[in-house]
DNA sequence: TAAACATATGAACAATTGCTCATATAAGCA
DNA sequence: TGCTTATATGAGCAATTGTTCATATGTTTA
């Protein structure tokens, strides 16, 4: 192995835990269900039930994967009445949805 | 439901294979694997047994994983004597990983 | 307070994933 | 031509994933 590619394999032997962090965030954008739900709230704050109809599938399989996203810090949440809305934590998400889109586009 | 959120909705719903297609994308970068793969891919092309060696998996493993990622066209290949040459089909992978690498940082 | 509405959560299950093992294919070399 | 090296591939398996179903929690309103 020359000696370049010895320091790839060096930098990233060391940062192998910031890898897996990244593949953990990919992870989440890689189901259909879950980056519809960013992208929208890209868009505007929704509630659970608002996310439900639109999505056409289960309350209960919205709210667990709402669930995965507040966990891994993508949205936050606030009450109002009845209803939790449901926002983006941070403008970078759509970055991140963007650049895939651009991929595909390209 | 308002009638921005109809609108969005409706947005979402007649792109729904494009974000199928979004998410098969992301799905490819959420393993840890995979993404030290491109990652290394990034910096110089290389064969499989010296990927095998600086990811510390089997020849095996790496090969399916350089399946998975030619399939869907984020490496190319040429062959070099007994070896394989495994390279990036675009720059925009890279720009997809920084994408992500931002987002973790900040 | 009781009923209705909105959301969350645990268990269970089928589907998918990433690996290993064994083996196939293909090129270089004695 | 046989032997070695490099890579690919199929079967099988354990682990993970995304959903459904049933039910719990929490809020509003009559």
């Amino acid at each position: 192995m020359d000696n370049s590619i010895s320091k790839i394999q060096g930098a990233i032997t060391r940062n192998s835990e910031l890898f897996e962090e990244l593949a953990s965030l990919y992870k989440i954008f890689g189901d259909a269900s879950r980056v519809k739900i960013l992208c929208a709230l890209t868009q505007s704050e929704m509630c659970v039930s608002e996310i439900s109809a639109f999505l056409s599938i289960s309350q209960s399989a919205v709210s667990h994967q709402l669930r995965i996203l507040k966990t891994s810090n993508l949205v936050k949440t606030r009450r109002d009445g009845k209803n939790i809305i449901y926002s983006l934590t941070d403008e970078h998400i759509k970055t991140i949805i963007d650049c895939g889109m651009e991929h595909i586009a390209g």
